[in-house]
RNA sequence: GGGGGAAUUCCCGAGCGGCCAAAGGGGGCAGACUGUAAAUCUGUUGUCAGUGACUUCGGUGGUCCGAAUCCACCUUCCCCCA
């Protein structure tokens, strides 16, 4: 099967600008495609896991990836899918979190001669002179085009900075650019980013006469049509500082039901014959369903081994027996009172399941915390510290810390 | 440049000068039911040595016994006119 095939039966493809142009760039291998990432934090989360997927998959159909770090669209701040302006980041902040992206892109896309490419677009949107750049591009855009654009449509009731209504421009310079200098024909992205990635199809258009293709993948949402890859507006990081491996982990594990197999189809590297084949397993096994996913994802992004201490941890949490690697916060001689014993409020604190004492006593009041199996039954109760050594402190049905006294 | 309006706890949003740590909803967390799912129901949701104290209602000052509520200035945003 080709890959452009593959990408459809995955469900990957969303709007394409001339589908016959782009199946014979990518299943030929002679794509050069970009896929921008603005580096508003200092790591990449789930939800830019696809694109780096999609970038692989291509990659290993021959193509050529350009991964385009966003230096100076971040200074910008894209307004596509938001309802509020984006925070300002100072350009430190900025060159930090591009320095972060690109680490760890390298884990995961071969770079280098005759491979991937890396690039930032602060090489040359840094550089650039207004009234130049307002003779040369800026005359090729219609306002009244860009103010129909769906990007910026619901912000025409929030309101709408100037600077923000700009970025639409900077992106569609990127692809010129990339284009003009790298023979970039091929921009993917996000579905959000459609009419941006219109703008740069369009300005190379004009400013060349050459017809480059864009293409945009499904966003991942959930079956209430939230972007997935977020808990409780948290992201899913994917530096297993910000996010450990097991919470990764679990997360995958507990999908809806309803969007397992679209997680699966979408995101592993699972052959589609395998995949189809799975959608006709009964009911009973959709938590063998989520685990393959929670497996298969955190192999992806942390290695083979963390995922299968991630698996085995879980399974042996939640049977009830003692996960050999579950989180664990260590306890030094300074957390206990004189007596050498420490208040289940604190404990709770100290572990981060509570962030604060009202909250963890509210957590033992109804009912909610487990030290060693035993339910805690009041709150002012206290451990001793060889009895609280290697116990596993339990927050609800989810939350699992074990403690180790130093 | 002129005129009008807004800023409230994680989000949306109510809020009479004292009864406001602040209605209601969403979200979160916990409990019940389950399958580490969903739906549903219940409780809870500023901090702390918890019948009490302390810090919150864009910012800074002020009026008052007392301010989220009144005044002044500042900041940001929205709308109308240019």
């Amino acid at each position: 099967m080709h890959i452009y095939e593959e990408l459809q039966k995955r469900g990957l493809i969303a709007q394409v600008t001339n589908e016959e142009e782009i199946k014979n760039l990518v299943n030929n291998g002679k794509a050069r495609f970009y896929i921008g990432f603005d580096c508003t934090a200092d790591s990449l989360t789930a939800g830019h896991f696809m694109a780096l997927t999609l970038m692989k998959r291509l990659q290993m159909a021959g193509n050529t990836p350009i991964a385009l770090i966003g230096g100076g669209t971040t200074m910008i701040g894209d307004p596509s899918g938001r309802t509020d302006m984006r925070k300002m980041l100072t350009k430190e902040d900025i060159d930090h979190n591009a320095e972060c992206f690109r680490r760890q892109m390298e884990k995961f896309i071969e770079f280098g001669e005759g491979k991937a490419m890396m690039i930032n677009n602060a090489d040359w949107l840094l550089n650039l002179n207004y009234i130049e750049l307002l003779r040369e591009v800026g005359a090729c855009f219609s306002v009244n085009n860009m103010l129909r654009a769906e990007c910026y449509k619901q912000r025409m009731e929030k309101g709408l900075s100037f600077l923000e209504f700009n970025y639409m421009i900077m992106q569609s310079y990127d692809f010129y650019y990339l284009y003009k200098n790298y023979g970039c024909n091929l921009q993917f992205g996000g579905d959000d980013q459609w009419s941006n990635m219109l703008g740069g199809t369009e300005l190379i258009r004009r400013k060349l006469g050459k017809d480059a293709n864009a293409m945009t993948i499904t966003l991942l949402t959930d079956s209430q049509g939230k972007k997935m890859g977020k808990t409780a507006g948290n992201a899913v990081w994917l530096d297993p500082k910000k996010t450990s491996p097991y919470d990764f982990y679990q997360y995958w594990r507990n999908v809806d039901d309803a969007d397992v197999m679209k997680c699966i189809r979408m995101l592993t590297f699972l052959p589609i014959e395998k995949i189809d084949e799975m959608e006709t397993w009964p009911d009973d096994k959709i938590n063998a369903k989520k685990e393959i996913l929670a497996y298969e994802l955190t192999s992806l992004v942390h290695g083979e081994k963390e995922a299968q201490n991630a698996q085995q941890t879980a399974k042996s949490l939640f049977s009830g027996g003692v996960g050999a690697d579950a989180p664990t916060v260590e306890l030094t001689d300074s957390d206990f009172n004189a007596e050498g014993r420490i208040a289940i409020a604190d404990l709770l604190v100290k572990t981060k399941q509570a962030p604060s004492k009202g909250e963890a006593r509210r957590l033992v009041d109804q009912k909610g915390i487990f030290v060693a199996d035993k339910l805690v039954e009041s709150a002012t109760m206290t451990f001793a510290k060889d009895e609280i050594n290697g116990a596993i402190v339990k927050k609800g049905k989810k939350s699992f810390i074990k403690i180790i006294v130093k």
